[in-house]
DNA sequence: AGTGTAATTCTCAAAGTGAGCATAAGTGAG
DNA sequence: CTCACTTATGCTCACTTTGAGAATTACACT
């Protein structure tokens, strides 16, 4: 019997206040409730002239909010992972990463922003490397890499580990979240991977979050998730995202955190302010924010002409502090 | 009546041979049978487990290939621009790059490889502002500009055309290639915007190559070309790409001559040497390659450790010499 | 007036870039 | 067999960009 195909659409909304990255959740419509999901639903060719324009519809019903910034991440399609309840339908998910100024939050819907370091507490290394990464997931994946029976596979294992999570002469890169994630769905250690193994438990009691590292979401909400984060990770560095979730007007510490907090790592204040200055992606507008705490700091917005002048203009991460 | 939705898998094979890149074609099974269409084949649930593997699947049986690397680039479904024939099926396209080393050709298969320079013409500058460019696609693009009854629209064009193609004070960024087709398109340039225009002319007589510039494909397939290589572009520069389509060991030079190929830009010898072997990307083997014309260049081989070693590793563009 | 907290400015050494010059090691013509 | 030619490879040098830190400035609050 010839399956069918169902395209959802699905959107990773990011906005970042108090110097956290967030994301919007739905409950509704998740296909089991305990657990938050993103806003999505199914492409309909009737009613969505495009992909995108589908996917602001969605979100629009389900959250209220109007995107601004849309972009699309990738097309997950793999038959383990997306078949739905009826088991012969496969279900396509095209992902996509939305990017809103901090505090449009949606009124009179059930969507909620939740940080996304609750689902990817391994990512945000502002403090050092975080301690579940240190005491409970290097550990775990060490026993993983342990466990393989040939020694081949165990090889295999440790170098994609070494290589997505770092480890002595390997680095740390920001940008592989998917790998990293995806290293753990596979290894098991994050809960969906005991969801997906079972074929018959994709109900609610197939699910305890406390089987894994970080917070769950619906279906593969948490890859999409992962995706969206290490895209978003990458871009900033080649072009002004950033200002998507700043306000109009800004201090260039504001700036800074903002970027920390995507980016997980903390910046050297002055040579951050000399690359956005010397980049010329902000102008200083002359008035003053004075509840800095101290001196008060003076107010910048973005230069929008840079996209008329350099190929790549982004806050191009300077190196971070060697400390950490 | 509620249209149904496709999805067709589009590969775009890239290979590099005597310092032109190319892309693999076939004829049969095109839409149109007059133009050359990327391999492509619909998504078959039953028989595809994943994405990529019905990908892989199509690709052999229409060219004799096996994939070895291969990266999904985006996924297309604008109604406007995808209708099937029926003209009320939906076609999504879900598009990937793939990269093989030079001259697997296919035998026993009517697949082909093309220059993509051929369909992209305005792409290549490594001789300097290609004349197509300069004499023919630059004036057509300030008369679509002209073109436009108000100011407001003119000057949204204008500042579309500076970003894109480059101009004064505006750097020509060589990673926004689908942004360049895209805008030939809209402003029609290219044959296939004169197809899409008249929904009954998806017919052969529709198309007619002389009316735009560079040559075109069948269905959208210039489009998934074009983001193949900028995806490309842009990708070389942080990730060690090239070598998948270079032979086990190759001079310094047929290195650059094929970076050169795919960035469309000339680099200085010097200093693109200094980056691949202080970037440890590349180690000697001590043989010899006598055939240069010149004195014998030492053979590399790619250092596959670096992936372990550094977080981003690819070969960093050195600037272009200033003389262009 | 003194202290705390940030914002801003400067310095300085260490690397990294862009360009060009010089030398080495083959080939083929005369 | 030597010279012209071609390409490889080494080396230099000025200049820019980083990474890191010290010094100074400006408010708010005791």
């Amino acid at each position: 019997m010839p399956r069918a195909v169902t395209v959802g659409l699905h959107a990773a909304i990011v906005a970042v206040t108090e110097e956290e990255p967030r994301i919007l959740t739905v409950s509704e419509g998740a296909a089991d409730r305990r657990l938050a999901a993103l806003p999505f639903g199914p492409l309909d060719p009737d009613r969505h002239r495009t992909l995108e324009l589908g996917l602001r519809v969605w979100v629009h019903e389900q959250t209220g909010m109007d995107l601004a910034y849309v972009e699309q991440l990738y097309t997950f399609g793999d038959r383990d992972r997306a078949l739905a309840a009826d088991g012969r339908t496969l279900l396509l998910a095209v992902a996509y990463l939305a990017l809103v100024r901090e505090r449009q939050v949606a009124e009179g819907h059930t969507a909620a922003w939740q940080g996304i370091y609750g689902f990817l507490p391994w990512e945000d290394r502002r403090d050092g490397e975080p301690e579940i990464l240190r005491a409970r997931i290097r550990p775990a994946l060490a026993a993983w890499v342990k466990a393989a029976a040939e020694v081949g596979v165990r090889r295999e294992r440790r170098g994609r580990a070494d290589i997505t999570f770092g480890s002595g002469a390997t680095q740390w890169d920001g940008e592989r979240v998917l790998d990293r994630y995806e290293l753990l769905y596979e290894a098991g250690l994050v809960a969906e991977s005991a969801r997906d193994k079972e074929p018959g438990a994709h109900a609610v009691d197939a699910i305890r979050p406390e089987t894994g590292f970080g917070a769950p979401l619906a279906l593969d909400h948490r890859r999409i998730l992962a995706t969206a984060l290490g895209r978003l990770r990458g871009k900033l560095k080649y072009r002004p995202l950033v200002f998507e979730l700043l306000p109009e007007t800004f201090t260039l510490l504001q700036l800074q955190r903002t970027v920390e907090a995507l980016v997980g790592v903390r910046l050297h204040k002055q040579n951050f302010r000399r690359l956005v200055e010397r980049g010329s992606l902000v102008e200083g507008t002359g008035e003053l924010e004075p509840d800095t705490g101290g001196r008060p700091a003076e107010l910048f917005r973005f230069r929008r002409e840079v996209l008329h002048e350099r190929p790549a203009p982004g806050v191009g991460l300077p190196g971070l502090p060697a400390g950490h």
